[in-house]
RNA sequence: CCGGGCGUGGCGGAAUUGGUAGACGCAAGGGACUUAAAAUCCCUCGGGCUUUUUGCCCAUGCCGGUUCAAGUCCGGCCGCCCGGACCA
């Protein structure tokens, strides 16, 4: 038996529609617009299986929404600066760019493979120059906005490479490289200020209805909005003051101490005049950072020489500390500490004997189970109360629910000038300067008389230099003997070009709306962003819920400030697919072994000399455990449509997807079952009147012309929710309607000949090469990629009759066939009659029958 | 510790949002075809009882509740996964 050629007809109908530029994308006005984007690949080297899943998801709505007559635009672009090419520079001593182009053209070829419906004339990568200039643009923009703008920073210096680590450079505190301890150093550092719209950006997620629940509450926690009040305590005999933020002002009169951070400037001023101090300091910033150390970390504290006042009880001074739990990014780095109501307070009181004053009681206590509470809460307990209640103890509160303690406390503390309402966001802003020279440059010029001066609009784009020492490492701009020196643009003195680059999440938060015009002498042309944005469907990994997702939130708003777009939020709707996961296997040794070097039998063993190998857990596909299949030899194999059916089989998109040999076995049988289905020489397919033959609506193939309508229903809705796995589903129970379906009368020829050509516009999306092959095969006009989607007809979505569940008490008994229409009093009259029915029912009769039409008869005695 | 999600056959998963639990696929077993294998086609496939049926019981992590009816809703446990975390 004849099997279809996949690898030959892929590449044929590749071809047809690359010279056709059936998935070029021009603006039509009047015409319905749809931009799907995935979000697009860093050219890391070959294309994963991860990928693969991405992107099939994407062309399948890509190519619905086309067949449903939209205007769609499906581009493609490399997301192509960072730090892995300058370690591949290092490692083979090639230049980022060779190692980073090269991929692209690997990676590119791969998924031109998979036959997605891309518009390939907008390709974009971001390390070319055109798309980099651009963005040194918007540096500008955002600059002269005050949206950009310059201060001190810390990084992660290693003092034996002498050069700048990233954060994902530092393991255990360590230069991946040298191994030597990572000091932290000050440098200047460029930032963007997306805090300016911390309210907006958090605001305005209620809009986003159509991104998943899930990365919604992960943005808001990132903004982390909390409302309370800033509260400033003088500092006894000086005429400073310490300023503290807190979310709880109705607990201040239980303050028995001020914190401050090690790092607060206060700190840093005592830690200078006292050894002491400077030595905790120290001690403190070794701790280390990470949270299982947190976790654990004992409250410590130093005892400061100084007191403050109480704004509310001048007379009672507050001793100061410096303390480990107090963080200095957080609010002002300062705190004042309530240990009756703040877990950690009181873990920090009781070590260091600090008075403990309950101002809270939970309501509706009586007075004898309160005192016991606040004595309980003063003098023994390590657990802090931080539930509601009532004030207590506390003067002018006492008696106030929290919520009214806390307006009150505001109001009284503005009154007398010691403090105010306050809205405290965990969001900081952006800092992107990277010490590295595989990134944008940084478009500005450090003059010793003129400052900080921008590159002039007309000088851009500043060019990444081409010779570099690629194997040196750290920033090849710093190091490069000619490049940083200029003239100033303002003065024409001497000067030097900023040597840092932007981080690459920068690239990334506008390249969606720089596809609508990919070749314009501005980042975006007005009338091709008013025309495709929002992006409709963004795809992508959960992995992006937080930076790249809200970078991308605030570069529009930013640019739409800078009058270069009229957009807030670009991505009407999010999918977030998940992972691609596969069994993991370890040989006699220990050591990983792939999947190829592995057989199952009754048990897993090696193919090259039959060893056992250990079976473990299913994971998700990396090198570094081998398990992972190669994406060019299953589509060489199987061809593409099998690894997209595959894909979109079984699991439902957004959770993670098994990759098992069996599974992709079973979707190759399943595309030969199609084929020889549809397609093969013999095959009653392709015959059939073009008349219909009124009996096709009757018995047998009445029936499959029903299915035939039932599955085009379904699937459209199906596909519509993103529901694959359901429309892969429905096409297989059409198939085998189909497939049986053997008569040779006109009525089974035609329903055979219009289930095919159905059936071949289903799949179309999802297995596009075969669709087309059998297209042509039906002898189908043109292309079957620009054929419309199919249409159920309502009259043909249910049978004449329906069956019936009979319950008795909730408990199924029987089910009977009813008509269609049948009332509530047919449908309890022929349940009633049911032989089993009867039965149970002996000489009882039944006390109460509930009807639900078209589902359920029950029967209650 | 906080927040979110999930828990259904040997496996991936369906279940029209309270109405026949297990669609569809994978794996497995049996059969047909074949000299044989592959491919293909047909049958069986949650567990138990049974007079072997067109019967009955149990079953959606566990315990309880609401309802004529619960995988689905409510309360309480248990387990797994993800995210955040000394955020005042």
């Amino acid at each position: 038996m004849d099997r279809y050629n996949a690898k030959e007809s892929e590449a044929r109908w590749q071809k047809v529609w690359d010279e056709a530029q059936a998935f070029k994308a021009t603006e039509a006005p009047g015409k319905p617009k749809y931009y799907v984007l995935e979000m697009f690949p860093y050219p890391s080297g070959r294309i994963h299986m991860g990928h693969v899943r991405n992107y099939t998801i994407g062309d399948v709505i890509a190519r619905y929404k086309r067949a449903r007559g939209h205007n769609v635009l499906h581009p493609m672009g490399w997301d192509a600066f960072g730090l892995p090419a300058e370690n591949a520079a290092m490692e083979r001593k090639v230049h980022p760019g060779v190692w980073t182009l090269d991929n692209i053209a690997t990676m590119r070829a791969q998924l031109k493979s998979m036959g997605l419906s891309l518009d390939w004339s907008r390709e974009l990568a971001t390390c070319q120059p055109d798309y980099y200039k651009e963005q040194q643009k918007l540096f500008l923009a955002f600059l002269r906005q005050g949206l950009a703008y310059r201060r001190n920073s810390w990084v992660n210096w290693d003092p034996v490479d002498q050069t700048v680590l990233a954060n994902e450079q530092v393991i255990d505190g360590c230069g991946w490289r040298s191994g030597a301890p990572v000091e932290r150093r000050q440098l200047e550092q460029w930032f963007f200020r997306i805090t300016r719209y911390s309210d907006e950006l958090l605001a305005a997620i209620e809009g986003l209805d159509r991104w998943p629940e899930k990365v919604r509450i992960m943005q808001r926690n990132w903004i982390g909005r909390s409302t309370g009040a800033e509260i400033r305590f003088r500092i006894s005999g000086r005429e400073e003051w310490v300023e503290v933020f807190s979310t709880r002002p109705d607990t201040l009169f239980g303050a028995s101490f001020l914190a401050l951070s090690p790092q607060h400037p206060l700190t840093v001023a005592l830690a200078s005049e006292d050894p002491a101090l400077a030595k905790f300091v120290e001690d403190c910033a070794h701790l280390g950072t990470s949270e299982a150390a947190i976790e654990q970390a004992p409250k410590l504290g130093y005892k400061t020489e100084l007191e403050v006042l109480h704004p509310f009880l001048p007379e009672l001074r507050l001793p100061v500390y410096v303390a480990n739990y107090v963080l200095v990014e957080y609010g002002t780095g300062a705190i004042f500490g309530c240990p009756a109501h703040d877990q950690r307070d009181i873990e920090f009181a009781r070590k260091y004997e600090l008075p403990v004053l309950p101002v809270i009681a939970p309501a509706e206590q009586d007075a004898a189970t309160r005192a016991a509470y606040a004595k309980d809460l003063a003098e023994v307990s390590v657990q802090a109360y931080d539930g509601p209640g009532i004030a207590i103890n506390s003067h002018f509160l006492d008696g106030l629910s929290v919520e009214e303690a806390i307006a009150a406390a505001i109001t009284r503390l503005e009154q007398l000038g010691e403090g105010k309402g306050h809205v405290q966001y965990r969001l900081r802003d952006w800092g992107i300067s990277r010490q590295r020279y595989w990134g944008t440059p940084i478009p500005i010029v450090h003059c010793p008389g003129c400052g900080v001066v921008p590159v002039p609009e007309d000088e851009l784009p500043v060019l990444l230099p081409e010779d570099i020492d690629a194997g040196r490492g750290g920033n090849a701009l710093e190091h490069h003997p000619t490049w940083k020196h200029v003239d100033c643009p303002e003065c024409g003195g001497p000067a030097q070009r900023d040597t840092d680059t932007m981080d690459t999440f920068v690239d990334s938060s506008w390249y969606f709306a720089r596809f609508c015009s990919p070749a314009a002498d501005r980042p975006v042309t007005p009338e091709a962003a008013r025309y495709w944005l929002p992006v409709d469907q963004y795809i992508g990994g959960i992995e992006h819920a937080v930076l790249h997702l809200l970078y991308s939130r605030f570069f529009m708003r930013a640019m739409q400030d800078c009058g270069l777009i009229e957009l807030e939020e670009p991505f009407a709707s999010l999918f977030t697919q998940g992972m691609v996961v596969h069994e993991t296997y370890r040989g006699p040794d220990g050591n990983w072994l792939m999947p190829t070097e592995v057989m199952r039998e009754s048990d897993a063993v090696t193919t090259l000399d039959g060893q056992p190998v250990t079976l473990g857990r299913v994971e998700k596909m990396s090198k570094s455990k081998k398990n992972v299949v190669d994406t060019d030899l299953i589509i060489e194999v199987y061809g593409a449509d099998t690894a997209r059916w595959f894909m979109l089989s079984d699991s439902p998109p957004e959770r993670d997807l098994v990759w098992t040999e069996a599974g992709i076995e079973g979707a190759w049988r399943f595309v030969n079952r199609i084929w020889r289905l549809v397609c093969q020489p013999d095959a009653p397919m392709a015959q059939g009147g073009a008349a219909f033959p009124a009996a096709a609506a009757e018995g047998e193939p009445g029936k499959v012309l029903r299915q035939i309508h039932r599955a085009i229903d379904g699937v459209t809705h199906d596909l519509k929710r993103f529901h694959f796995n359901r429309s892969v589903a429905r096409v297989h129970e059409m198939v085998n309607a189909l497939s049986a379906l053997k008569g040779e009368s006109a009525a089974d020829q035609w329903v055979r000949r219009f289930g095919a050509e159905t059936l071949v516009r289903l799949i179309a999306p999802m297995m596009p090469h075969l669709g087309e092959e059998l297209w042509q095969a039906l002898g189908g006009e043109g292309l079957l990629c620009d054929q419309p989607w199919p249409e159920a007809d309502p009259a043909y979505l249910h049978d004449d009759t329906v069956t019936l569940a009979v319950q008795m008490n909730g408990k199924l008994r029987a089910t009977i066939e009813v008509p269609r229409d049948a009332d509530r009093a047919l449908a309890e009259q022929l349940a009633l009659a049911d032989a089993t029915v009867q039965r149970h029912l002996a000489d009882q009769s039944p006390r109460k029958v509930i009807v639900v039409p078209g589902r359920v008869v029950n029967i209650v005695v």
